[in-house]
DNA sequence: AGTAGAACCTGAGCGC
DNA sequence: TGCGCTCAGGTTCTAC
């Protein structure tokens, strides 16, 4: 599930709950996560309330009013859900999903708010392919340090995307997902930019940037591309979540408006296009393109 | 530099 | 009903 604007959408709908709460208590049922938590993780955070939740690429960064951040990635599974402490789980009622202990519940924090309501945001992730890290400043971790510019706001523009991508000789659709120039990009946003772009995913990520280094017009659609999928995904995810965070991402999730992804053989919806959805497999990944109008 | 493949895990879907 | 196979929103590692 989680992309960007996935994990935006989670920090958007953990916030509420969460920022101003105070850690009563976590509950590690499951701490072999792609890493383990870290050893004295549950004792680290009792007690502590929560500052700011934030996001930097596809890592959700919590702070509190001491000690150090905890960071968590959602891998490609990973979910949060908000309880409310007074969601009695009754057998066969309408809300049963949303209180009831599911499989893959590795992680549990209970939380009391400013006000006194006490809550548990769970962390569900049946690969385990997510993980939480601590530490002091987030942004320098190892695994973050390197991340490249966020597709978000106006900073990823035509020019900033040449200089990314100048001279690569590596296919376009494996240039964006590679993190370290634009973090958080995933294998389904890729697939929608380029074709919104109209670029084919195989041609090679320097032949969109003139000898000179300066952007093509095929760079500046592509840099407006990308910021408007993913703030198109951003406003999708926003709407489908109000008063707690769903656990599988499917209710109102962006893929009800994919154009190309997981639609290998359709016709291709771009109007006046005549071509039809193909699948290929590029470093190991499904891509999907249409190659009558992305070229 | 590039790419392919495997690894880490579980579950869903499909053909038989 | 079940078995075996393929695939899945991410990342990291080794090997040609």
């Amino acid at each position: 599930m989680p992309e960007l604007p996935e994990v935006e959408t989670v920090r958007r709908g953990l916030a509420p709950a969460m920022e101003g709460a105070m850690v009563d208590a976590v509950d590690a049922k499951r701490p072999d996560l792609r890493f383990p938590l870290p050893l004295d993780f549950t004792k680290q955070l009792a007690g502590r309330t929560v500052t700011q939740l934030g996001r930097r690429a596809k890592y959700l960064i919590i702070d509190f009013d001491q000690g150090p951040s905890l960071i968590c990635h959602l891998g490609m599974s990973g979910s949060f859900r908000v309880e409310a402490d007074g969601d009695q789980q009754t057998p066969g009622s309408f809300h049963h999903e949303r209180s009831k202990a599911a499989a893959h519940d590795h992680v549990i924090f209970h939380l009391t708010s400013a006000d006194g309501a006490r809550s548990r945001i769970v962390y569900n992730d049946p690969r385990r392919f997510g993980f939480m890290l601590m530490a002091d400043r987030p942004l320098e971790h190892p695994m973050l340090a390197e991340l490249g510019i966020e597709p978000v706001g106006n900073s990823l523009n035509g020019p900033a995307l040449a200089s990314l991508l100048k001279g690569k000789k590596t296919p376009l659709k494996a240039a964006l997902l590679d993190q370290t120039l634009i973090a958080g990009l995933g294998n389904i946003y890729v697939s929608e930019a380029l074709w919104r772009a109209g670029l084919s995913p195989r041609r090679s990520a320097g032949s969109i940037v003139h000898a000179g280094g300066t952007a093509t017009h095929r760079a500046e659609a592509l840099a407006a591309a990308i910021r408007a999928v993913i703030a198109d995904a951003i406003l999708a995810g926003g709407s489908s979540l109000r008063d707690y965070v769903h656990a599988d991402g499917s209710l109102g999730y962006f893929q009800h408006s994919f154009a190309v992804y997981d639609r290998e053989g359709e016709a291709c919806p771009k109007p006046g296009c005549a071509g039809h959805v193909k699948r290929i497999v590029q470093s190991g990944r499904s891509t999907f393109y249409c190659p009558a109008c992305q070229r």
